[in-house]
DNA sequence: AATACGGGGAA
DNA sequence: TTCCCAGTATT
């Protein structure tokens, strides 16, 4: 007679788990930066932003301490910059009230920013052993197809099933090795698509399994088409530096820097949307551009997608930021120590690259090496 | 209960 | 191309 499922699950995970970066320890701060880095993001990616963060932010006071532009510079490319903002805030609010540490229970991490239930839950267990399961997106899948849950998991009734199931589950077990199991088992074997149910120690317990329909579950909603969005971007440089401005610190890619641009808004031409948007992020008026665009980057968020067209300028006037903005005139080596977007990084790096030659006054400096 | 918020990997 | 996300904050 075989254990029950959790038991065969903890074994597994001893077994069969990853040997990654924040696993080498349960240091409560490496657990936290971890967590807060995989949300909405895979292993992989984070493995390179992991090291060079705690290489860059060894202790919560180091974090405290440097500046939020840093912070969001180490996070640059990992995307949902919120979570570098919140990271930053509750290193300060550690400090301030915590002696430095991070609490002990979920309860009292739930209070700190970016620890939302998730969050909470991997803490406490993973660093400290509190017996409280963890929900994320595996779990949530990998219980959909345990329980063979017919509808969409995220919604309440199915959702309270799972956390009973979880809650009993998780009694005789050991809390970390339990919820890093399930989360493991998510990643590595009851993938989205494709699960390979023969390697899976909960197969003989998954009911999804025993009926088929391991490949339809967990069900989702039909996501709806995103819109797509032209954005056309002012590159001005002047005596070697290019004009950089500060996006709001709240909302999309906020405190990242980016070049002045504007969405084309419906029956505007795009020079209008060029014009329109350095004059509303800079207060400069456009002169002339350079006919042709020194770049074209695709790039899709979750919720659009943007065609961005970067042109060369001439821009007139005194330099006026918006209200909730900053502007400056930056180098090539003070661009590259910016935190960009990835769409503007692109941009960026194709800069560095292209000699702009618009007859005068604006000459980028090309890097020595230029090739093209 | 919806919506906003990045980015990349796999099929 | 299309689909999938190791969530949190705001409204």
């Amino acid at each position: 007679m075989s254990p029950p499922w959790p038991h065969r699950l903890t074994s597994w995970y001893r077994a069969s788990h990853r040997d990654l970066p924040w696993r080498r320890t349960r240091e409560p701060y490496r657990v936290w930066i971890s967590e807060v880095m995989l949300q909405q993001t895979r292993v992989e990616t984070v493995i390179p932003y992991f090291e060079r963060f705690l290489a860059r932010f060894p202790t919560v006071e180091a974090l405290d301490a440097a500046p939020l532009e840093d912070v969001l510079k180490a996070w640059e490319g990992l995307g949902y910059y919120s979570r570098a903002r919140n990271l930053h805030a509750a290193a300060r609010e550690l400090v301030l009230h915590h002696g430095g540490r991070l609490p002990t229970t979920a309860a009292a991490l739930r209070e700190l920013p970016g620890f939302g239930p998730y969050t909470s839950a991997a803490v406490a267990s993973l660093a400290f052993g509190e017996r409280t399961p963890v929900v994320d997106g595996n779990v949530l899948r990998v219980m959909a197809r345990l329980l063979a849950v017919e509808v969409d998991p995220r919604g309440l009734h199915p959702r309270r099933r799972i956390d009973r199931a979880l809650e009993r589950a998780i009694s005789g077990e050991d809390p970390s090795a339990f919820n890093q199991g399930l989360m493991e088992l998510g990643a590595l074997v009851c993938v989205p698509r494709s699960p390979r149910c023969p390697l899976c120690p909960l197969r003989a317990d998954c009911t999804a399994a025993r009926r088929g329909l391991q490949e339809r579950l967990p069900v989702r909603p039909a996501r709806r088409p995103v819109p797509t969005h032209e954005v056309l971007a002012a590159i001005v440089v002047r005596a070697g530096k290019v004009l950089v401005v500060r996006r709001p610190r709240r909302g999309l890619l906020g405190g990242l820097w980016e070049f002045p641009c504007g969405t084309r808004q419906r029956n505007e031409s795009a020079d209008v949307a060029l014009q329109r948007g350095l004059r509303e992020k800079t207060g400069l008026a456009l002169r002339r551009t350079q006919p042709g665009p020194l770049t074209i980057v695709e790039h899709t968020f979750t919720h659009f997608h943007m065609t961005l067209v970067a042109r060369a300028c001439a821009a007139v006037g005194r330099v006026r930021p918006a209200a909730d903005s900053e502007v400056r005139w930056v180098t090539p080596a003070e661009l590259a120590a910016l935190p960009l977007s990835v769409p503007d990084r692109h941009v960026a790096g194709c800069l560095s690259r292209t000699r702009t030659s618009l007859a005068k006054p604006a000459i980028f400096l090309a890097s020595p090496r230029s090739r093209r």
